[in-house]
RNA sequence: GGGCGAUUGGUGUAGUCUGGAUAUCAUAUCGGCCUUCUAAGCCGAUGACAUGGGUUCGAAUCCUGUAUCGCCCA
């Protein structure tokens, strides 16, 4: 088994030990190294040695056993750990002592703990709204998880490469763009997102003129006819001021330099096609290119191609996420891929990964991940798609939360100033939502719940930002500068002391989880038990009116030490940690 | 019909990959704590692994059957 969440270096400082004595006992490494791991239960000790597969090597009972070790390694790990055996197990304490040393090490590391990887080139690919269509509830998910991945993973040092795949490319370009013309000669400035879509695809049903000139205007923009592209970029300009306000709203590392839309690969597309033919992939099946990838069938029990070209000579999506690929390899010269993309493209992306490497396009060097999270419902247990009959945007959506926000601390924290309190709005009423969205497994469905998910109780957002205030509350009272606690030395005296330290230690290994699951949920559920342990410090432990100077200084440099874990690990999560709220 | 995912206290969740002791946390409910650094808080009580087999000294976790829900299949 593997560690949880505490203290790796215990671990390896234990297994040091443990070595010689079990050398002795003639015990191979493979028999019991993989045993040992966190203990489930933190009351008998923090990791723990089973030694109930030992009973049938020895002929002993595994408490005899665990008893014949503790004696031989006790002396071996005074300075690290106590040692306790009850059960069979044979369980080791952290000593306060051997915590002090460890914490004050990482109280003065600038990283907090958290050292950087071997830099990988990883391209994101994540939020993907349509050109001429608002933003809405459907892109929350796929925005926040991909920012926050990419946070964490430039933390670690990588290499970072956000593609924000718009779709700005296909047959409804062409009505669109009439469309647009139609209200261009009004007043641009009014034109309506969230109806411009559904207004221009009924003219385009029910006036026979209107459809023609669509029809004619597609076969324009196709062949790069100057004033159709003219228009047709005025039209993803005019889309990305509204993507561009949302993505600041949210605050997303998201802007122009990501975008690289559907429209970039439209020259590629005939070169996919050339590619795959030359490797003998390509069949005509009923007049459209398709490729039968192994493996997959139909309901029909036939084989389920994946179509690179319809009949009419249109592209799929298949296609540029292929040539996509090739890009990505071959400019990119990528190490990773991710597709922040709902689970229900799951078999889409295995087919489209699958195609990619029978035809040479990626090798097994390269790691293409789709990374799903599950779907936002209703309260009515169906997908979420509009609410009182109307579409809800993400720009409302973000707007109401906020508002309420301030609702809150204006009755909370009257003397607040306007000014700050707009902006602590916008960080609570951001972040709310966005932890509500990160601290779940991206991939269960999540239930739409607007009380939920503006509640200021429970593990939310507010929460860890709270804990953050009070810190930052305390220096404020105490007027001694956060930096001069970087070099204190951490003293671990009492069990609330003991324990949040213990929690501290783990933020670089709630990192490491995040990222090899791509679950950012694990860096969200780590930081609400930290924020946890020192609410019950924070009750516990008088930090300014402690018993002497050297208690003073300890505990001042544990508040600062956790309060930039907070404003670290919030700030990941793409979230802002007020000093006051 | 096939495929993918889910199922843990009243409700929402962690843990499942990598098996370990009395299963995490929150919310709701009940009780306690502000003349001491922000009570948006703390302390205590109550309450759950969908179900049948199997593997194992030991299963929420692995294998397998079933049920329910969601999604995907030109």
């Amino acid at each position: 088994m593997v560690l949880g969440d505490l203290m790796r270096e215990l671990c390896n400082e234990i297994v040091q030990k443990l070595s010689i004595v079990m050398e002795d006992l003639e015990l191979e490494e493979n028999k019991w190294q993989n045993l040992l791991g966190n203990s489930t239960d933190k009351k008998h000790g923090d990791i723990t040695l089973p030694c109930h597969t030992f009973s049938k090597i020895f002929r002993k009972s595994p408490n005899d056993i665990a008893i014949q070790i503790a004696e031989n390694v006790n002396s071996e790990l005074s300075d690290i750990a106590e040692i306790n055996v009850i059960n069979g197990f044979l369980n080791f304490k952290a000593k306060n002592s051997w915590l002090s040393k460890q914490i004050s090490t990482m109280n003065s590391d600038s990283r907090l703990g958290v050292e950087l990887e071997n830099a990988k080139t990883i391209v994101i690919d994540y939020s993907s709204p349509n050109i001429a269509k608002r933003m809405h509830v459907g892109h929350l998910r796929s925005t926040v998880i991909g920012d926050a991945l990419s946070r964490i993973l430039l933390f670690k040092g990588h290499n970072v490469i956000g593609e924000n795949h718009i779709g700005d490319w296909g047959t409804p370009f062409g009505m669109l763009i009439e469309h647009f013309i139609e209200c261009e000669s009004k007043n641009i400035g009014e034109i309506d997102l969230s109806t411009f879509y559904k207004d221009a695809r009924y003219k385009f049903e029910n006036i026979d003129d209107f459809a023609i000139r669509s029809r004619e205007r597609v076969v324009k923009l196709q062949s790069k006819d100057p004033e159709t592209i003219k228009l047709w970029q005025s039209l993803v300009d005019y889309s990305l001021i509204h993507f561009n306000s949302v993505y600041r709203m949210l605050n997303v590392l998201l802007d122009d330099k990501n975008l690289a839309g559907e429209s970039i690969y439209e020259n590629l597309l005939p070169e996919v096609v050339e590619r795959l033919k030359s490797k003998n992939l390509i069949v005509e099946s009923d007049g459209a290119l398709v490729v039968f990838p192994e493996g997959w069938i139909n309901r029909e029990n036939e084989p389920l191609p994946l179509i690179i070209q319809k009949g009419d000579g249109g592209f799929n999506y298949a296609t540029t996420d292929l040539a996509c690929i090739i890009n990505r390899v071959e400019k990119i010269e990528c190490d990773e891929m991710l597709y922040v993309v709902g689970a229900e493209q799951s078999q889409h992306f295995s087919m489209v990964f699958q195609v990619a490497i029978d035809a040479g396009f990626m090798d097994e060097k390269i790691k293409a991940v789709h990374v799903p999270f599950g779907l936002v419902m209703g309260s009515d247990g169906k997908k979420l798609a509009s609410r009182e009959g109307r579409a809800i945007t993400l720009k409302e959506l973000l707007e109401e939360s906020v508002d309420r926000a301030e609702k809150i601390i204006l009755e909370k924290n009257p003397s607040m100033s306007d000014l700050e309190r707009r902006d602590v709005s916008k960080m609570i009423g951001i972040g709310a939502i966005k932890y509500a969205d990160l601290s779940i497994d991206r991939n269960k469905n999540y239930t739409f719940d607007w009380d939920k998910m503006l509640s200021f109780d429970g593990n939310t957002a507010p929460y860890l930002q709270y804990a953050h205030a009070r810190i930052c509350s305390i220096f404020r009272k105490s007027s001694i500068p956060r930096e001069s606690t970087l070099s204190s030395e951490i003293i671990v005296k009492n069990d609330f002391e003991m324990s949040l330290c213990k929690s501290i230690i783990g933020f670089s290994e709630s990192i490491d989880d995040s990222i090899s699951n791509y679950s950012p949920h694990r860096l969200a559920v780590y930081l609400h038990h930290l924020a946890q342990d020192f609410a019950s410090f924070y009750e516990n432990c008088p930090v300014l009116v402690s018993d002497n100077e050297e208690t003073m200084n300890s505990r001042l440099a544990i508040c600062n030490l956790t309060a930039r874990i907070l404003s670290t690990g919030l700030g990941l999560l793409g979230i802002e940690a007020p000093e006051k709220m």
